[in-house]
DNA sequence: TCGAAGATTGTCT
DNA sequence: GACAATCTTCGAG
């Protein structure tokens, strides 16, 4: 099992933050056991100038952990139905964040087959923003919650070779969807879309 | 107090 | 591929 990932690891830029999360480990632990994924996907959104972070809109009640230590979880709600999680980066007062978009399942497969009875493949269990967050069972609870100790932590994982990381534009949104932000394993079959 | 938009997913054609 | 579901958040009135 890997060692956790201490904060100054997520206080650089961020860029650098979401194609070193590649390879490592999103682990949940509840009181229904214990959930966990390698990440092969990951988005970048950096900072109040890029219009398609919620930092965009300034400080406010929702954004306020973009605005906390890096190295903490953001969790949002998003079209009245789903959460997807965030780690924050970068040092204080630069309110930027890595969206974590995919999976490939680890540990507690049953747990998240019964947390996902839509999803008609494991495949299909963690491969979204979305979906992983249903899968670990993710949510609110965990909005502003250090990603150094459980419910939720992030582990050092088998490291992706450079050769190995596809960079392409962010999906599903509107503004600024044409910044090359979005890491993920090249030929990996969990990856979303 | 109200209205509009949203870092998605699942279903139907 | 198109579109509905569903509700929180925020800014305007």
């Amino acid at each position: 099992m890997g060692r956790i990932l201490r904060r100054d690891f997520y206080d650089r830029e961020t860029e650098i933050v979401a194609r070193e999360l590649l390879g490592a480990v999103l682990e949940c632990r509840t009181h229904d056991g214990l959930t966990s994924g390698v990440i092969i996907e990951t988005e970048a959104y950096i900072g109040e100038h890029d219009a398609a972070c919620h930092a965009a809109v300034g400080r406010t009640l929702r954004t306020e952990p973009l605005y906390g230590p890096p190295g903490n979880a953001y969790v949002y709600f998003i079209y009245g139905m789903h959460w997807c999680i965030n780690a924050v980066t970068r040092a204080e007062g630069l309110p930027s964040a890595v969206l974590i978009r995919a999976l490939e399942p680890l540990d507690g497969l049953p747990l998240m087959r019964r947390r996902r009875p839509k999803a008609r493949s494991d495949r299909e269990l963690t491969n979204g923003p979305g979906k992983l967050c249903a899968a670990l069972g993710i949510d609110k609870r965990m909005n502003g919650l250090p990603l150094q100790r459980h419910p939720v932590v992030i582990r050092a994982g088998s490291p992706v070779k450079d050769s190995d990381v596809e960079i392409t534009p962010r999906i599903g949104i509107t503004q600024a969807s044409d910044w090359p932000l979005r890491f993920l394993v090249r030929g990996n079959s969990f990856v979303s879309r």
